[in-house]
DNA sequence: GATTGAATAT
DNA sequence: GATATTCAAT
């Protein structure tokens, strides 16, 4: 069991994201100074200024890796087995500094150099694209935790996505569980209609799930228990989060920055970054369960990088993009990882 | 005081 | 409709 445990996870650890490929989202917003100089408050208002403040900001290449959880002790806990390899690898220490002066440190990497600091955090940021790439991270993240633990800040930890906030992900994890509701209702009750094919999409197509209201949620997965609260997947024993990370970051992030910029400047060259999304609620054997984490106390510390053993797939950065909608115009949008979805 | 989850606003 | 923001409850 423990071998299939160990499986998925090293299958569900590749397919994910690295930390590296992951885009981060917070630097690129407006700096203090730019914002100041423009005079910056509604996004609706200065877009143009705003748009080409931050069109001047992701030009200046600048990276900010806003330093990643803190490694935690991680407890290894002694009577688990670590079910993968690379695990209590301090390479992940590697980021930097991540105690003393975040405050210098962030109002530093935020102000591009300049002394800004307080503004920098009043600033709006644009509006988040929830991508099936970053969705699928989302979910992967909730699957993992169980649903018990799947709280905003936990989720936004494990996601260990650059820029990605607590209200961003507490927004996207309510509509997540009403979608979730709409399936279970479907699935169990439902009788006729499509509910049928399970609330997993695991299959091909997008299951007979009338899913069609969400594009998005559809494209990812559900994982089996969660449409099943009633019965939990292994409630005996639970795996402790695996810190996977052994990948240490380098300075690729500069080369991200250029590839990111690129796709803004040509959209077409998404298509070759566009990723084929594992699947990760279809297991072999169809078997589906893992309460990660199942345990309240281990919220905080149990969360760490997670970082697949080889990646060679440029993802994208931010695009940073004008919506041209009517009603909208001028509205900045962040989008992390490619638009593309299938 | 911090977080959460639902309601409400944009 | 999607995401952000607000707000009462924990």
């Amino acid at each position: 069991m423990r071998e299939d445990d160990s499986n998925w996870f090293a299958r569900w650890e590749e397919e994910l994201p690295s930390p590296d490929e992951l885009m981060p989202i917070t630097q690129t917003l407006i700096t203090p100074d730019l914002a100041l100089a423009f005079d910056i408050r509604n996004s609706t208002n200065s877009s143009s200024a705003a748009a080409a403040a931050v069109a001047a900001a992701s030009n200046s290449l600048h990276q900010n890796q806003p330093v990643p959880p803190p490694p935690p002790p991680l407890p290894t806990s002694s009577g688990l087995p670590s079910p993968n390899h690379n695990n209590g690898n301090p390479s992940l220490a590697t980021s930097q500094h991540n105690s003393s002066e975040f405050a210098a440190d962030s109002s530093a990497e935020l102000g591009s150099g300049t002394g800004g600091d307080e503004p920098a955090r009043t600033l709006k940021r644009p509006r988040l694209v929830w991508t099936p790439q970053l969705h699928k991270r989302f979910v992967d993240a909730v699957a993992h935790l169980g649903i018990k633990n799947a709280v905003p800040k936990t989720i936004m930890q494990l996601m260990s996505v650059d820029g990605l906030t607590r209200e961003n992900v507490a927004s996207h994890l309510q509509k997540y569980r009403l979608y979730l509701k709409r399936m279970q209702g479907l699935s169990s009750g439902g009788g006729g209609g499509g509910g049928g094919g399970g609330g997993l999409s695991g299959g091909s197509s997008t299951v007979g799930v009338d899913a069609a209201t969400d594009h998005l949620f559809a494209s990812s997965p559900v994982p089996a228990h969660f449409l099943h609260p009633g019965r939990p997947p292994n409630p005996d024993h639970f795996l402790p989060f695996v810190p996977v990370s052994a990948l240490q970051h380098h300075h690729h992030q500069q080369q991200m920055a250029v590839a990111a910029a690129a796709a803004v400047a040509h959209p077409q060259l998404q298509g070759q970054y566009h990723r084929q999304m594992g699947h990760f609620g279809s297991p072999p054997n169809g078997q589906f369960d893992h309460p990660f984490l199942a345990r309240p106390a281990a919220q905080q510390q149990a969360v760490h990088r997670m970082g697949p053993p080889v990646h060679n797939a440029p993802v994208p950065g931010y695009v940073e993009d004008l919506e041209s909608a009517n009603g909208n115009a001028g509205r900045k949008v962040l989008t992390l990882f490619p638009t593309g979805d299938d």
